[in-house]
DNA sequence: TCGAGATGGTTGCAAGTGTAACCGTCGATT
DNA sequence: AATCGACGGTTACACTTGCAACCATCTCGA
């Protein structure tokens, strides 16, 4: 059978693989000591990195979509990780923010995160990730182009 | 608040939405015209370009859970793309392989891949794509030691 | 030859997800 | 001030997923 592709080296898959396969294998670093999914450790990430933010906000600073953040955003708050604050000029929004606890998980977590990257730059030889993440921008940069010519 | 840790330059959340984007983005192009999972694409695939296999043989070879698998090869059995042989030496195992529908399938939908890679390697440049691919075997690599270490 | 475990594959269930529809509020137009 | 569309956020529903439990079959050793 002639076969003109190979699935080993279309980008889509490969990029869908090694995502599945680092988050499975940071997601065991944290999985156990918090209980958390992948959108909550987001918008903690989030919010702990940039300070108070609505909703919204965390969701275009971290790509989520809206009924996503809802709910991580639910989650923490029964965890007691987040307060909301009303805002007297547009009571539609609320404003976002970690409580102490909430603080001290980020910290936490961030330094699991740190560690972790830490680890992986050193087995992969210093720069690596850089070049990684670059290649990734530019990934990013033409499928964002290519959607904004289709409209 | 001291912040040793950035979102946007950590690996997992990286490589996660730049996968998440350009599934999309790929998926955009196929879900119209043939309406399929990525879990069934990538059997179809894996059965496209290596010929006949096992359902386990298709999880490593794409990487993929085992329920996973069985669901994908049930929805593509009854589209009548592929078929059940059984093993007269191990009664366990079924040997899987397309159709002619099936081939037909594969052939156009790896057709749609070739072409979209091929566009996004002319948006990249040359041997942009290599090289990411190039990084992300490396993470790889590195990641399955790691788990080779722990046990 | 009879278990005990391993293996290929399927299924029930609970959890996570996207879509669409929704509620309340805002801003602009009238 | 009444209305209309836009916007922030939540929820109902259908669907996908992973885990664990399961069935059937095989293998190995007593």
């Amino acid at each position: 059978m002639p076969d003109a592709f190979d699935l080993e080296s279309f980008l889509p898959y490969r990029l869908n693989r090694a995502a599945e396969l680092i988050s499975l294998s940071f997601s065991r670093e944290y999985k156990q000591r918090f209980q958390m999914t992948r959108p909550e450790w987001r918008a903690l990430a989030a919010l702990g990195s940039v300070g108070s933010m609505t909703a919204t906000e965390i969701g275009t600073h971290s790509n989520m979509h809206k009924t996503k953040v809802s709910r991580a955003v639910a989650a923490l708050e029964q965890r007691r990780w987040l307060r909301r604050r009303e805002n007297e000029a547009d009571r539609r929004v609320e404003h976002l923010e970690l409580t102490a606890a909430g603080q001290k998980a980020y910290r936490e977590i961030a330094d699991l995160a740190h560690t972790y990257q830490a680890t992986l730059e050193k087995a992969l030889g210093t720069g690596a990730i850089e070049r990684i993440e670059a290649g990734l921008a530019d990934v990013e940069r033409a499928l964002l182009d290519r959607s904004h010519r289709r409209g």
